[in-house]
DNA sequence: TCAATCATGTCCGAAAACCGCGAGCGGCGC
DNA sequence: GCGCCGCTCGCGGTTTTCGGACATGATTGA
């Protein structure tokens, strides 16, 4: 298994991305959790060799028109990921989870067809390896609270912000705004 | 993973060829033992897609070669395999030994340079994906029993036994076969 | 001579731990 | 009463850990 890395600047450091020969994301991670992104890599595809990409991907682009405010630049990006297979049906259904919205994880588990796995659900959430584009950051606690996040809950906060502030109308932004004054 | 299969006919029953792209062989196991084949190929790549040869491969002919008499068409053939370090050390031994001697688990170990690892070295044998061309039938106990073999101590005499027979001049060969009577 | 013991690397199965949850319950302050 | 908070417990899937089992052989002690 061979794997292309880069590193790109975000609004929340330094992210790691790795995509295999067909420009297919296999990971995405923040720089600072590296350690996090190899126990994963290792798990997943034994030892793959990685080296630096010698051109941009597609997906770094798309990812640079999320963060400008084009949040539905994720939808196009191409991902595949090994693991278990209710792991796979979970990051599966994260995919078609809107962005802007959020849900939690007994519907998420009701989604996959496990109604009382809302746990394991959070547990496969956890050790999802595509960060962001994956958006594990979408589900919530059915109480509304954060629950955890892989980069940090912080990061968490800021990405629905984020997503919430570019899907708003104009109008309703300024609003926003006012009430946050 | 892609995989090539091809079935083959032998003295000592049906055989199954596993090669990769490159002709290269990856697996070659007694067709009775197809199971214990399945697990060592799910172990090392995981589900690799097999599908039918469709041209014979050149492995083919060396061991119709070899089975006929030529004892040395196996060293003419390619073979790759995964597994841990220990284990590809001991492959690789093998090879060196040559057809028609036999060497015991402990010098083995020593080779590789574990000259402890005797019981080791046993295990990896046990764990060897392509029979015959990597030839653990010639690795046998210090004090001259067979131990054991994955495909049947019987199979295990009978190489050993047509390798010495292949190797000997016609001189002794109708000595022993004297003695035989 | 023979049995018991220990060294060595890997795999397998069972069991336990782990977790980014959530429902239910009792206590508390209003 | 009513609503919020915090605790407890059970949920389900994955990962880790641990104890054996092996294609042996050198050594030790009875």
């Amino acid at each position: 298994m061979r794997l292309f890395c880069e590193k790109l600047a975000s609004p929340l450091g330094e992210l790691i991305l790795l995509t295999d020969e067909a420009g297919t994301v296999r990971a995405l991670d923040f720089a600072n959790y590296e350690t996090r992104m190899q126990r994963l890599l290792a798990l997943h595809y034994g030892r793959p060799l990685v080296q630096p990409a010698h051109t941009a991907s597609q997906a770094q682009g798309a990812l640079e028109a999320y963060f400008a405010g084009d949040i539905r630049a994720l939808d196009m990006i191409e991902t595949a990921n090994a693991g278990r297979m209710f792991q796979r049906a979970v990051w599966q259904k994260l995919r078609e989870i809107p962005a802007g919205s959020t849900i939690s994880y007994a519907t998420l588990a009701q989604r996959v067809g496990r109604p009382r796995a809302s746990r394991a659900v959070g547990a496969a959430n956890g050790s999802n390896p595509i960060a962001i584009i994956v958006p594990c950051h979408r589900v919530i606690s059915a109480s509304g609270a954060l629950c955890g996040y892989s980069g940090g809950v912080g990061r968490k906060a800021w990405l629905i912000a984020h997503e919430r502030r570019c899907l708003m109308p104009l109008g309703e932004k300024a609003d926003q705004m006012e009430a946050a004054l």
